[in-house]
DNA sequence: GCGACAG
DNA sequence: ATCTTGTCGC
């Protein structure tokens, strides 16, 4: 991807939170949510972690039938932005989109740590990710940020997520001892394909394997920074105009 | 105005 | 997300 579209997309500098808002609002006319995929052979999984004014970024690709690691690949750049509700996209985007740009061979189809559909203005990050980066996405998340659901309690148990009068993703129990998660298409992955990709994905655990992954390697490089000894980590300027 | 609010 | 020990339950 050109740099400077990605610098229009992803970087928060000098814009406002109504600036932030249009953007969100032009990338949720470029959504298509039907599946926009052939097979499925590879699945991925990405998350960020944070240390100090530092954001790492990790992504974790899996075969997509047995679930082993084939791939991982990860960027640590500055924070560009607090957390605001509904803005996570200008927080994390930079770091995602430069940690997914690094990857030689692209998932056919990314799991991310986000809202998808399932936000405000139709645009969580995942929706907005895929429909920039005009990639296959799907949002997992372990609290609604808008929506109302029947809780599920048995696991393998789902419901609708539904907000508006429109269904916007799904609700389901992965383990016994954990609550519910919520997944939603992003982008190019219908909201059938969307239930049946995170189920297939699940192994016993609370999250999916691709994004549970994701986050045990965030945290790991983490660690490795905090403790002085990150031969593995490689700092990334990110595409911000210096 | 008040409360909710992905990570 | 991050700061943090033990603890309740399967």
């Amino acid at each position: 991807m050109d740099e400077g579209y990605l610098r229009k997309w992803f970087d928060p500098q000098s814009r406002t939170l109504k600036d932030l808002r249009a953007l969100q609002h032009e990338a949720s006319l470029m959504l298509d949510l039907r599946d926009g995929f052939e097979e499925l052979r590879t699945v991925a999984g990405i998350d960020c972690s944070y240390l100090d004014d530092r954001i790492i970024c990790a992504i974790v690709m899996l075969d997509y039938r047995t679930l082993e690691v084939i791939g991982r690949e990860h960027v640590v750049q500055k924070v560009r932005l607090p957390y605001i509700p509904t803005y996570l996209t200008f927080r994390e985007g930079c770091a995602m989109s430069s940690a997914f740009e690094k990857l030689e061979q692209k998932p056919d189809v990314l799991l991310m740590d986000s809202c998808g559909i399932n936000h405000p203005r139709r645009s969580g990050m995942a929706s907005y990710f895929g429909a920039v980066m005009d990639h296959p996405t799907i949002g997992v998340s372990k609290k609604i940020l808008c929506g109302e659901a029947e809780v599920p309690t048995e696991v393998s148990e789902y419901h609708e997520l539904v907000y508006e009068g429109e269904q916007i993703g799904w609700i389901m129990k992965t383990s016994k001892r954990s609550n519910p998660i919520i997944a939603a298409p992003g982008h190019k992955v219908s909201m059938r394909a969307c239930l049946e990709i995170v189920m297939h994905c699940l192994k016993g655990y609370k999250l999916p394997e691709p994004t549970r992954l994701a986050h045990l390697y965030a945290a790991e490089l983490r660690e490795e920074l905090r403790s002085g000894k990150g031969h593995q980590t490689t700092f990334d300027e990110g595409y911000q105009r210096r």
